[in-house]
DNA sequence: TTGTAGGCGTTATCAG
DNA sequence: CTGATAACGCCTACAA
């Protein structure tokens, strides 16, 4: 199984390489005769271009790689194919790689991308991630480089994010409104920047509302999972039960809390209101519906990668390009949860 | 920002590239001073081979290309999991495609993937594949191809499948032994084979213990959605209310029937029993908790890549290599919408 | 309009 | 032990 290249269709066509390449490419100084040749027999041959060989000339390989901390995650999968849905109408291909919320591995990762010269790397740092070498590896090789959601504010680069604290004050908020009192914060683990941010969301909304903060209303994740979530409610609920709201770094941890109010015959809204964050598909579906902060995934994935793409284009071009930082709205999403 | 070559080590220590590249690649015969010199000099230079010429050299990228329907959606989220987690400890990269279950677009993207002469290829179809061509091209170019879930089975690749007639008979024998007499089947769309093989395995169920097949009792899905499911769900609550079971092409569309007949007031199981497809996690977070069977994703991810694996070592080692199918087992998982 | 020559960076062969 | 040379396939000044 021989691929085609340039040199045999020169040779059955007796001409030189150089003129099958311009016939090919559209030159304008090929008789239309010999391209037509050119172009019949390349189709016929099904000949493509080899990439390994345009890539070594052009220096570029039209691929990005993307280090996510988790592919089986809702919020992560919709930025991933907002990614490669934006990434393929530019003509980039997606390499994706999973940290598993592991620093080594990330760090390896990026290696790996970098040896493997993408024009572009995107990245969302894992909670362990406290850490910024393998980052500014990135930054002084010069190649284009975005973080989303969860970044390393101190590395200059490309930045999609949403106002974390904000949002999060918002949530907080929210329950307040509804006549909240006494509110847990089952927050995030300490490194993530987004888990810190919201945690002083929480603080600010309490303080603006005259609410003391009290550290002993506060849970962290470890694993951010659904079973920490029935944890933390279980505990809750025997150990703090003048509890009357709870804030939850993120849906799949607070659909864990429903689950255990749900067993223990809690009652959400009435004895205790629960918001959530992110707008994750299930949140509509379980029962009581969950209130939650919509982040829009997909959208961070479109953005991110049109970020990328101006700096590999400023590169290409030779154009000094300045770092941007995209911020995008979120919002509160009212269901059953906190009627 | 220069990249340091091979050429920039040989000059600098004043010795040939040929020895350098030689020192760098542990080759017995270089003398332990030039090797050590060159490790150091690479060294300090963050010499990292430029993986574009290397890959014209040895005309292999150790990348592999991937093509799935859906990147957000339980089953496929988990093998893609599956498939990088096995490519990267064999020092594979994996590009993502997806083709949002548009034949045209997966034709596409097999096309960009030869093009991009990746090493191999993993596919599961759309549901709108009823096509062959551009299968037979990936063939056709010799290039190693496998499939997996979504096949086809005129092909011969290599293919990781479950027996989807048996796990639906699986399925359906177990409503009928719960006790159903009146058994609908939601079933996937008319293109995909196991959308086909699951219907047969429900017919066969019935007929094994005469019940006479009754094709009103057949409702099949366009967009394989929790709408649809809850859209099925009411049209089956109103026009046939002696059905007493359900058994549904995939759990995502059994989570829509279950939050109908909740919102309905239509007892699960004691008045119809439901029985889904695929063990998605959210099946054991709703209530009723979901039964369903068993689908081995990561591990279908991990052995689609090593049947891959197998085929691109043959390929390189110039050995014929035999299209094998691998077969995973199911299992049905009963909770309480069937007790 | 066509062709020659050089180079992208690496690897493999073979001779010194 | 070391190095010259060719080749992978394509692109692009520059000549002819």
């Amino acid at each position: 199984m021989k691929e085609t290249t340039l040199k045999q269709i020169a040779e059955t066509l007796g001409i030189s390489i150089t003129t099958v390449s311009k016939a090919l490419k559209n030159y304008s100084d090929v008789s239309p005769k010999t391209k037509q040749a050119v172009l019949e027999l390349a189709n016929s041959l099904q000949y493509t271009p080899n990439s390994f060989a345009v890539n070594l000339r052009t220096k570029e390989s039209k691929t990005i790689g993307l280090i996510i901390p988790e592919v089986v995650h809702h919020f992560f999968s919709n930025v991933i194919n907002g990614i490669i849905a934006e990434a393929e109408k530019n003509g980039y291909l997606v390499i994706i790689l999973q940290s598993n919320e592991s620093l080594e591995l990330e760090k390896k990762q990026v290696e790996l991308l970098i040896n493997k010269r993408v024009d572009g790397i995107i990245v969302s740092l894992s909670n362990e991630s406290n850490h910024d070498e393998h980052l500014k590896d990135i930054l002084r090789r010069g190649i284009p480089f975005v973080q989303f959601d969860k970044i390393s504010k101190l590395i200059p680069s490309s930045k999609v994010i949403i106002n974390d604290q904000k949002a999060a004050f918002d949530a907080v908020e929210h329950l307040i409104f509804k006549g909240c009192k006494k509110i847990v914060h089952i927050r995030g683990p300490v490194n993530p920047q987004n888990a810190i941010d919201r945690f002083i969301g929480y603080k600010r909304a309490l303080e603006k509302y005259n609410i003391p903060f009290d550290s002993s209303l506060v849970y962290t994740c470890k694993n951010v999972t659904f079973e920490e979530g029935k944890e933390f409610a279980q505990q809750i609920a025997t150990t703090q039960p003048e509890v009357d709201g709870l804030f939850v770094i993120t849906d799949l941890v607070a659909v864990g809390v429903l689950a255990y109010f749900n067993e223990a015959q809690i009652k959400v809204p009435q004895q205790i209101k629960v918001i959530g964050f992110s707008n994750w598909f299930m949140s509509q579906v379980i029962t009581p519906k969950l209130s939650t902060v919509d982040q829009p995934s997909y959208e961070m994935g479109v953005a991110s990668f049109n970020l990328l793409l101006q700096e590999m284009n400023c590169k290409k071009d030779m154009v000094k390009f300045e770092p941007q930082t995209i911020e995008l709205t979120t919002q509160i999403i009212e269901r059953e949860s906190t009627f």
